[in-house]
Order: structure tokens, then C-alpha cells, then sequence
DNA sequence: GCGCATTACTGGCAAGTGCCAGTATTTTTG
DNA sequence: CAAAAATACTGGCACTTGCCAGTAATGCGC
């Protein structure tokens, strides 16, 4: 009996989040906090759609996500020009908490890669990366 | 600047979990479901810190997530010897939940597999559990 | 045996995750 | 142009995740 992928997938990410949050709580931010204000700042201005597609997370989670974030005073949130649609920007505040939390995702990127070794975590990175980018349409 | 670990795990983790949900829909059961029943199958009778340290979860986590399981009937939970303690195993009905979703997880299995190549999955795997296995103590 | 530290679990909080239903707006169609 | 379809977001629900504080029970030291 082969092992479960996902179990697998779900565990090390479980493991290596607590990792993460820990060494940036200071900056009171999670890593998911961080990884969205990271995009945010790459994309802006960007309106949730895209956003969520980037993140690879559904678009109801990203709305819900963006909240914490956005009475923390780090994002300015406009209607777009399709005024369905709102545009995602960092407020200077964002930036400078963002800035700050850089430096500690650094320190979390090395205990990281001290442990796994940083050849296996770049394949890991990789590998990874491909199975997010995959849609896994199953047959019908 | 190199990529996020903890990103890259957390995407591909959404995505294969997505994955998997959609397919075992039918059951009732979400991944994370089914993995605490197969680990507890495995396992029964077994209380709740060693069964948290088998799926690398919080202990206060699996205490929330066996909830749902207990409401449905699918888990008994007994007092152990050291009265603090609580004892899980399957009930019957959990039993038949699992033996019927067995069969889609193996299609989300093979689903996975088919997408990703088998060869990289298991490796991908191997990493995986050895990533979720470590500690990752940062220095103080 | 009594008192205290330790241990096992529970409850409350906040955030993360995704589904579905509903609303507002735009685009397409007749 | 009006009606219908499609699109972008929001709110509600359930579960996932982990922290902290509290309760109950055990075990240790005296």
C-alpha cells in the first residue's frame, strides 16, 4: 500500500508553516499574511481574481484573507475601472511591515534549508511549484 | 532572491488537497477526515498526543478535528487507564466509511499520479515525510 | 498522605480554507 | 435598447489549524 500524497503534502506543510509563523511572529504577521503582502507588492495594483489565481487559493479565501490584513491598515483596497472588481495595493504601512518581516523570512529560509539541505529544498522548491501550477482535472 | 519554502508547500498542498476533496466528495469525508480514520485504524486504540504526533498535528488541532468524526458516529471514545486520557478507535460505522472511501482515494491516487509521473510522486513523497519528520528547532 | 509540578484534555479565540447562495455590475443576445 | 447570461465580489457555513488559558488527573517530593 502506497502512501497518501496529499497526507504526505498536508504534514510537511503543517510542519514547515509552524516553522515560519514562529520565527516571524514577532512581526505579527503568519506566513500566509506574509506570502500575500509579498504578492501584493509584486502585482499591484491587482484586483482579487488575478490575486487568488497568483496565490493559488480559491477567490472566496482570498476575500476572507485579505480582512486581517486590511484592518491592520496594510492595504488599500479601490474599485476598479470594472467596478465589479477592487484593486489590491499596499499602503506604506504594508511596505514597511513587509520590509521588516523580510528580514525574519530569511532567517526562517536558512534554519529551513540548514536542515533539508539547500540542493534538496531548490528541487523541492521545484518540484512543488509544478505540482501547483496543475490543475488535476479529473476524468469524467 | 530565492522562492518561499513554506509558499511553495502551502500552494502545492492547496492544490492536491482540492484534489482530493472533490473526489472523496461523495463520501462526506474531506482528506484530512480520512487520513485521521486511517491513522486511527492503524493505530486503535490510541489517545489523542500519540495519534496528534502520527499526523504532525497540533494536539489541540486533533482534538477539534475529531469533532465532526464523533458527531457522525464514526469514532468511540473510551476513558484510558490514566483517567486524563481518552482512548479513540473506529466504530463500525467508521469501519465501512473508511472501507468505501478507500476506493475514491485511490483514484485521487492514481489521478495525482497519472499528472505528476510515478517516479516523482514517490520521491516526492519521500521528501516529504523526511521534511515533516524534522524538528526544525531554530537557534536561539 | 499532602502539596505541587506535570500531564491530558477542553474551550475560546483568530485566522486559513473552500463551498454555496446572493448581490451588483458588465457583457451578450435577441 | 431590454432581457438574459456571465462575471466579481460578499456573507454564511463548516471544517482546519494552532495558540493560550483553564480544568482534571497523575506522579513526585517530603
Amino acid at each position: 500500500m502506497t502512501l497518501c500524497n496529499c497526507l504526505a503534502l498536508r504534514q510537511a506543510s503543517r510542519r514547515v508553516t509552524q516553522l515560519y509563523d514562529r520565527v516571524l511572529a514577532p512581526t505579527g504577521l503568519r506566513v500566509t499574511q506574509y506570502s500575500m503582502l509579498t504578492e501584493i507588492e509584486r502585482l499591484a495594483p491587482i484586483s482579487l481574481i488575478p490575486l487568488a489565481e497568483a496565490m493559488v487559493m480559491d477567490r472566496a479565501t482570498l476575500g476572507h484573507n485579505i480582512r486581517p490584513l486590511q484592518a491592520q491598515g496594510y492595504l488599500s483596497l479601490s474599485i476598479g475601472t470594472d467596478r465589479r472588481s477592487r484593486e489590491v495595493s499596499l499602503t506604506p504601512a504594508g511596505k514597511a511591515a513587509l520590509k521588516q518581516a523580510r528580514l525574519l523570512w530569511h532567517k526562517a529560509q536558512s534554519v529551513f534549508e540548514a536542515e533539508v539541505g539547500p540542493q534538496a529544498a531548490a528541487e523541492l522548491r521545484d518540484r512543488l511549484q509544478d505540482v501547483a501550477a496543475r490543475q488535476f482535472l479529473e476524468p469524467v
